[in-house]
DNA sequence: GAGTGGTCTAGACCACTCA
DNA sequence: GAGTGGTCTAGACCACTCA
């Protein structure tokens, strides 16, 4: 038997949700493990099975557990690539969907400007890591990428070659780094393209392009990455309900 | 005492929700009436109250009813200004937010072209109604809005003047015409401005503006109107999470 | 067949609203 | 104080998974 430790006055539901999201930001279980059954959870907090339901329910919603029934209750490991297909139709001739290349134009310690420190919670001038990159289909440019990183996380990633892995970078993060991106936040505006991205993406200068802002955050909700991600707007469809 | 009358395989919560959904779409309670309460519903549908709250709750998370505690479950009459705001950043120079004035250019019955029809669910030159117009932000253009109705359910609109009512169309539609938007889509990308709407947005010919394509459908997922906005990238900002 | 999540019951008691 | 939704219990039984 266990208690939750947290604000009395909130429900059991909520504070269980809390305390389960707790333990989850603390790495207890990796992605892909099982937390412990319903009838388990019950009995260590001495909850009726319909509030530990309540409790489970509100992560599952929320993205950060997945519910597989006859089997378990699982952390889930965030699927970042279908969001790039939210909002970009890469798409063969044959009109299957297909993951672009990535091509690393450059990887480099640098110290943050201000911009960059105030997204990722950084002192000014905090060491980052700097990574230029383009993404292709069939050899055709799609995007032109910058991504920042706290260097005290990612330093190992300057130690290998990044052009020698897939083009997911997520899945390298956590393998080479032990870091695992749980949420994202992205803000998307268009201008006209400049010199420098008309010639990454290979479109005329002052062409309409999309620039799409990501912010990803860990399951404590620290920031781990901030990237700049340019594409031409002929490719770019972002779809969106509204009630 | 009822039954209900729903595929018998699904569980009884879900049957439950179809149920209530169907009567909204079919206009038993108007947006802002009360549904019955969860005792009420319990005693006619001879459920308990779990199962009850558990049909409730999908509605509510669909955006369908609204819960006011102590108070009832009422339908929800949708917010569609908030959805404007989430795109575009329409503020005073003080900073507070405000919605951009309506300045109706035209109004005329016409017949659908293919695209229109097509979006609309409706035959090839079936009956329409087009609207332009202009929306503006202390005298500035901000958007250039171009609408689509079926005139079937839109014809008192003709017989009115637009530009003596509020910016906002959907109350007009309901107060009007007795269409109420329920749900929209939105669909974004961007280009460069044309002749035409470079001179409604009082922008430079080529500049680059967004271009928002919305389907609005009734509670029962009829479409009722189309339209296609487009407004200066400058202004324009979109932020949405990712799990 | 043992173990898991999914559905459902028949309530009790609480917090809030409103006349 | 009557009526509403919000939380919570202590289960029962079902559907599915997996050895």
């Amino acid at each position: 038997m266990n208690s939750l430790s947290s604000d009395v006055r909130l429900p059991l539901y909520q504070r269980l949700r809390d305390h389960l999201a707790q333990q989850i930001a603390n790495n207890r279980w990796r992605p892909g493990e099982a937390i412990p059954t319903e009838a388990a959870l019950s009995a260590e907090y001495q909850l009726s099975t319909g509030t530990v339901r309540k409790a489970v329910d509100a992560l599952v919603s929320e993205g950060i557990l997945e519910r597989q029934q006859g089997r378990g209750t699982f952390i889930r490991r965030p699927q970042f690539q279908s969001s790039l297909f939210r909002f970009f139709r890469f798409q063969t001739a044959a009109g299957e969907r297909q993951v672009p290349e990535s091509r690393i134009l450059s990887i480099e310690p640098v110290t943050a400007p201000s911009a960059v420190a105030q997204a990722l919670g950084l002192p000014l001038e905090a060491p980052v890591i700097r990574i230029v990159r383009v993404r292709l289909l069939e050899v055709q440019p799609v995007l032109a990428e910058e991504i920042w990183l706290p260097r005290s996380r990612f330093q190992a990633l300057l130690e290998i070659d990044l052009n020698r892995q897939g083009p997911l970078l997520y899945p390298i993060y956590e393998e080479v780094c032990g870091q695992v991106v749980a949420y994202a936040e992205e803000t998307l505006t268009a201008e006209s393209v400049n010199h420098l991205h008309a010639r990454l993406l290979q479109v005329p200068v002052n062409s309409p392009v999309v620039v799409i802002e990501r912010l990803a955050r860990d399951y404590a909700g620290t920031p781990l990455e901030w990237r700049r991600s340019r594409g031409h707007a002929e490719h770019f469809r972002y779809s969106v309900d509204i009630r």
